[in-house]
DNA sequence: CAGGATCCAATTGGATACTG
DNA sequence: CAGTATCCAATTGGATCCTG
């Protein structure tokens, strides 16, 4: 089982530093898309599988089983068949909501200039050879 | 040369998603490391390698050409001997850092529980062997 | 439906040696 | 000093098959 890391290479460093704590945290794609799919109500696995648009079965499975262990989400089974399965953000995770969102604002306010950066940087490499 | 990503694979899926742009652009806890030294004025490349502890040479340089191509930092070199290239946050990047603050602010307040809620995770799947 | 397990391909990233 | 280039190890992640 790869994954859900054992956190060695952390404590070698000292860690404790809360920038590095939240993008271990957060870090890869996977934990935020889920985080903001999940912010509006409970959400079943397959639900998340379609609406990701791209994530695997492996790694819808493996995000959600470390966004559960760090208490960001809570995981619920429901005794029926076909089984069913709800996942939904907890306090904590609601409010580091409130701080993506932010973060997603400011991705939607800038794309056009970080596009045209990225273009404008490409072309210079382009014409003289790097 | 890997990375500085060709971004093929974007526009497959339709790309546009504002999450996902933000996600690709900061994603990769080096970024965010980088923006928040970068943070408080121009900082020179070995002093950004002997501050973030822990980035290697490789990743770096890789990472501040990619934050330079989507226009989040500057990167000015003074013709001295020996060299001296100075980085410095554009204002769409001095932006970015109030956005990350809100992150960062979250993970210092809720380290402890974090913690605990993987060490109690850890210790259910112990004692039941999962 | 909601995963767990496995296998394999691709990417990431560290270490290191070299250069203007 | 500020990188670039290269080699190789580790991690990531997709595809697939199986099960309660």
């Amino acid at each position: 089982m790869p994954q859900v890391k054992t956190e060695a290479p952390h404590e070698i460093v000292g860690e404790a530093c809360p920038v590095r704590e939240v993008l271990d945290r957060v870090a890869g794609k996977w934990s935020i898309l889920i985080i903001v799919a999940a912010a509006r109500g409970p959400v079943r696995f397959t639900e998340l599988e379609r609406s990701i648009e791209g994530i695997s079965r492996r790694m819808l499975t493996l995000t959600l089983r470390n966004l559960e262990r760090d208490g960001l989400l809570t995981r619920t089974v429901y005794a029926t068949v076909p089984p069913r399965v709800e996942y939904r953000l907890t306090d904590m995770a609601q409010e580091l909501h409130q701080s993506l969102l932010s973060l997603t604002d400011w991705a939607t306010r800038h794309r056009e200039e970080i596009s045209a950066a990225r273009h404008a940087y490409d072309a210079e490499r382009l014409v003289d050879g790097r």
